[in-house]
DNA sequence: TGAGTTGATTTTGTGCACAATTTGTCGCAA
DNA sequence: TTGCGACAAATTGTGCACAAAATCAACTCA
């Protein structure tokens, strides 16, 4: 939802002033990314403390740009962002992921329900494609795409279902499920959990049987919700490691103090 | 080298050009409130361009404030937000009218589904109370109140109902109806109906009968929806007269020296 | 020895000035 | 008269510097 693809027009002269990052400019967007991904891959705990500074000399950024990227982040709920005391990693309860768990049950339900009237022949392939893709990605051991494909498969289906609302309050949703089920358990274990109630789901579609693919949507959510589990996380404080970046600006100011 | 000496509040760059510490210095969050009431009040029709410069003035804050306050009521879809070409209110499609309606008749069934098996006798008493408030507000003729209470009906509702991820999502949800709705229709009439189904709402809850509840409440959003139609809307651009303020300049806020 | 307080440093918040983009208008030519 | 282009005005975007708040540390006093 955040879209702003714009600054690229470095048509005219050539600013000599300074500014020797121009190059690899990065916007709200782009570090908006970094961060969510650095969530999501777990290099960026709950709770971790987010800096505005050390963060903009990272990325090569101003600290304003850190600062809009913030407050988009906190809308999707994956930082907090307390007046006057910074941004930290949210850490959702137990509850909270309980709650997200049975939201997504309701909407997705409504969603499947609806796409099982007015599926058709394209759309299931399209739908069949991506659960393959997953599965290779799986079998390649990339976990990482993998990933990204399964949440996709849930993002595809909805904007199938027609509803253009639900599709923006899905995506919330979906943005804060990494990081309530990474929060709590080992990721590759679900996804080919994921891969095989994708398939049970398509099936139901294709049969245009909204109960059983209703059935398949809840117990597919269930199955990942069904295994939260509490586990420790280690804190890890050193931004240049975390966002597999060099030193932003100046080498030997890498000291990063 | 920046020895300082801190703790000198505005005495070494003497601001000559009032600002001081005002009683009524406005907030993001007033900012907010104003243009969000003034949009609900058709004051502020759809479509309208809102410009940063004249709204800073007005509310007597800097366009950093009114900036920020532009990027939530974007992320509540009251307004939208083109790159470089300012804020225009929201004018929500007749298609995304019915979406709207659509989740919230999602969200919503599976909130009294929960609450039905659920609510306390006391819960029940507090929305009696509050339908009673509302209609009272309604025999007034007092239109801007019984609004008000009858939003606050739902939302109380949610968050009875103990999902406060769902709560959420309906409050984006509630935020928006009011713009979809004004939209399309004269709000006297709607009002009235929308009392009398709270109340078989909450006598449906009362009996803890979900499925009476379900339906009670998909009527009440089909009543709603039911009644959208297209109208002209007369667009007014004077904002001062608008939002019911004086002078945008300086006026006699002078005197708060 | 410990708790409370005071001062300094770090970190966040904000106003302002300038830059870049868009929009409106006028002139010129076909 | 109309289409095109360039210039000018208005509006939004951004970086920087300063202000305020909070955190941290040391020190005093009981």
């Amino acid at each position: 939802m955040p879209q702003r693809k714009i600054r690229n027009v470095k048509s005219q002269t050539a600013k000599p002033t300074l500014e020797l990052s121009a190059a690899n400019a990065l916007t709200t967007v782009d570090v908006y990314a970094h961060i969510y991904e650095a969530v999501l891959d777990h290099r960026l705990p709950p709770g971790t403390k987010l800096k505005e500074v050390p963060l903009s000399e990272l990325f090569g950024v101003t600290r304003g740009t850190i600062r809009k990227a913030f407050s988009q982040l906190a809308a999707m709920k994956i930082i907090e962002l307390r007046p006057n005391r910074g941004a930290m990693v949210a850490s959702p309860s137990l509850q909270e992921s309980r709650d997200l768990f049975a939201a997504r049950r309701t909407i997705e339900s409504s969603i499947v329900d609806a796409l099982a009237r007015r599926i058709t022949k394209v759309q299931v392939s399209q739908l069949r494609a991506l659960v393959k893709q997953e599965d290779i990605a799986y079998r390649r051991g990339e976990m990482r795409t993998a990933l990204k494909l399964s949440v996709d498969f849930h993002r595809v289906l909805a904007s199938m279902a027609g509803n253009s609302v639900l599709v923006g309050l899905l995506d919330q949703l979906i943005s804060r499920t990494p990081l309530v089920v990474l929060a709590y358990r080992d990721p590759a274990q679900t996804n080919e959990c994921a891969n095989r109630d994708h398939a049970e789901l398509i099936a139901a579609l294709e049969a245009k049987d909204a109960d059983r693919a209703i059935v398949a949507m809840k117990c597919h959510l269930c199955n990942l919700e069904g295994k939260l589990d509490l586990r420790d996380a280690t804190p890890v404080n050193e931004l240049s490691a975390i966002f597999g970046l060099g030193a932003p600006r100046a080498p030997s100011v890498s000291s990063a103090r």
